[in-house]
DNA sequence: GCCGTTTTCGGCCCGACTGTTTTCAGTCG
């Protein structure tokens, strides 16, 4: 049984609970549990062996037990039992917004209703607003959350998200009542995928500005729906039924509403207990002794961090792994940042299925400053990708060789991204491997081999001298398909013994490493090459979230390939290959 | 159900908005 299944047990463990009215906190536990579950690097079952199980954040003797009956049996008691007094259908009812475990467990005592299906029917019928607490509009609501909800399902890509939040931003930024407007939320924290996108701003006069800020945030051309407007909060939904909130706050408060909005919520539990511990309280507004409601801090950020005794924990941190305790000791890394960035190490030209030629990728990469960059095309094998036959290989070496005799500013490495076949051969000789500057490998067929045989695959490519990077290591596409299984404590263990590099893959559908793993990866020493896979020009750009990604797992430089000059990373490179 | 620099018991974050109420419960983040 794999740490996912485990930990979505958990989680319907918990949801169930909250129809049954059980105590808030023993859910949370459960929530809390599974979390921490869902981010081992390491299988659970290995862990249970060690006997480390209670070294889990938020495992204790209860669901430590509950653990381990499911790794022996298969099964657990409690969750069957649950399932069988709980209706399934329950659980969708509660899901919808503007619905929770309290309206919907008076739907079902009142009115029996079991599923999205009857619920609907009984809207309509307009027997729901008869119930007590319920009404016309909540009803309403009902109807139309059930009709959004057959519309979406997903959560919005993080490059999707910055899109949208970039454009309110600029539209909502050419008011002069605003001084300061700046997304918060999973935004800012740049998490891979965003559940709604939230803004704050403050106003220059805000008894009389905020409401013509609401006003014009309401009316913003491409808002669909307003779902609820205030004088200090609004909610609307735009295009692809995306919610985004706006927040007016206190130009004082700026700083304690980002922190408070921004932190997830593990994060803000935590801070906000910190601050108790302290005798003191933080909210939106600021952060105050006890008994007295002048605030001690709140215009920014840094300044609350500093009363709290922490380090500045950059936001793409805030996610309760760690950060409290080692901003403490003062001991955050130094994150790689943008400007760190010297080269991309995974891009396609229309030698296989890019639509840039060596040109023009050389050419976009000295417009973005870069000291080199990668051409990797696709191996014989993809044919779908125009994947390249030996012969043109070495007419691209050819091509890039003398590209960099009459182009000294931007070094183009002649790469590839060959296959790793599905025994864990690659796409091309030994011979022609040798002759190109950099390998990328990549898993792109028999996703659904066992987990065994797809982890000796990457293992017996790292262990070719002349792969120097293991492309979107998990193969996890958002939307598409799910991250196939992988001994990952075996991959960082090879990848360190023969210093192969795992790629972040910067990709929008795929940001591959996913940032957890970039975390344990650094922590055993492996090295981390960001590729934007760009198959477009204006695609380079995708470093950006690349860089994301590597901030999430806790990265600097050091980390990272990328920040190397030509030379060092011609070194490392060479290294490998035992040059 | 977890956890511990007051604690093995008694805490566990907190405010805005909506809709149904006529002072507040439910939901959300």
């Amino acid at each position: 049984m794999t740490n996912q299944e485990i930990a979505s047990i958990f989680y319907e463990i918990a949801r169930m609970l909250e129809l049954k009215d059980e105590n808030q906190f023993r859910i949370r536990s459960y929530e809390k549990a599974a979390r921490n579950i869902e981010t081992l690097t390491e299988p659970i079952s290995e862990i249970v062996q060690q006997g480390q199980l209670n070294k889990i954040p938020g495992i204790g003797q209860s669901i430590g037990a509950k653990i381990e009956e499911l790794l022996s049996t298969g099964k657990l008691k409690q969750y069957e039992e649950l399932k069988s007094s709980v209706p399934q259908g329950l659980l969708e009812i509660a899901n919808l917004p503007g619905l929770g475990q309290k309206r919907a467990r008076i739907l079902y005592q009142k009115l029996n209703i079991k599923n999205v299906k009857g619920l609907e029917r009984a809207c309509k019928q307009g027997k729901v607003q008869e119930l007590p607490g319920f009404g016309m509009k909540i009803e309403e609501n009902i109807l139309a959350a059930i009709a959004m909800q057959k519309s979406i399902g997903k959560r919005l890509l993080l490059f999707q998200g910055l899109d949208i939040a970039n454009r309110i931003v600029r539209e909502l930024g050419k008011m002069k009542q605003i001084k300061k407007l700046e997304p918060a939320g999973s935004l800012r924290r740049r998490k891979e995928t965003i559940g709604d996108i939230d803004i704050l701003c403050t106003v220059d006069d805000p008894s009389k500005s905020s409401k013509l800020v609401m006003e014009r945030f309401v009316k913003l051309p491409m808002v669909k729906t307003v779902i609820a407007k205030g004088e200090t909060k609004s909610s609307v939904r735009v295009e692809d039924d995306v919610q985004v909130d706006l927040r007016v706050v206190d130009d004082n408060s700026f700083g304690a509403a980002m922190m408070y909005f921004t932190g997830s919520k593990d994060h803000n539990i935590a801070i906000r207990t910190r601050a108790l511990k302290m005798g003191c309280t933080i909210n939106e507004y600021g952060l105050f002794e006890v008994g007295n409601n002048k605030p001690v801090a709140g215009k920014t950020e840094r300044e609350l961090f500093e009363k709290l005794k922490l380090q500045y924990i950059p936001p793409e941190l805030r996610e309760c792994r760690g950060e409290l305790e080692s901003a403490e000791k003062e001991q955050l890394p130094v994150l790689v940042e943008q400007s760190d960035i010297k080269g991309d190490s995974h891009v396609h030209s229309t030698y296989s299925d890019g639509a840039g030629t060596i040109d023009e990728i050389a050419d976009g990469a000295e417009k973005r400053g870069y000291e080199w960059i990668a051409v990797t095309d696709h191996s014989q094998s993809l044919k779908i990708a125009n994947g390249l036959e030996p012969k043109r290989v070495i007419q691209k070496i050819e091509e890039i060789r003398k590209y960099n005799e009459q182009n000294k500013n931007v070094r183009v490495l002649c790469g590839t991204e060959v296959d790793i076949m599905s025994d864990g051969s690659l796409d091309y000789d030994d011979e022609l491997l040798s002759r190109l500057d950099i390998v990328v490998a990549a898993i792109h067929s028999g996703f659904k081999q066992p987990k065994e045989i797809l982890t000796k695959r990457i293992v017996r490519a790292m262990e070719n001298k002349y792969v120097h990077i293991i492309a979107h290591p998990t193969g996890r596409h958002f939307g598409k398909r799910e991250p196939y299984e992988l001994d990952m404590t075996e991959i960082f263990r090879v990848a360190l013994e023969t210093g192969t590099a795992l790629e972040i893959n910067a990709h929008p559908v795929r940001l591959d490493l996913p940032d957890f793993y970039c975390q344990k990866a650094a922590e055993k020493g492996v090295q981390i090459a960001i590729g934007t896979d760009a198959h477009a020009l204006w695609e380079l750009e995708y470093m950006e979230l690349g860089v994301s990604v590597a901030r999430r797992g806790w990265l600097s430089k050091n980390n990272i390939w990328n920040s190397r000059s030509y030379s060092q990373l011609a070194k490392i490179l060479g290294r490998k290959r035992g040059d």
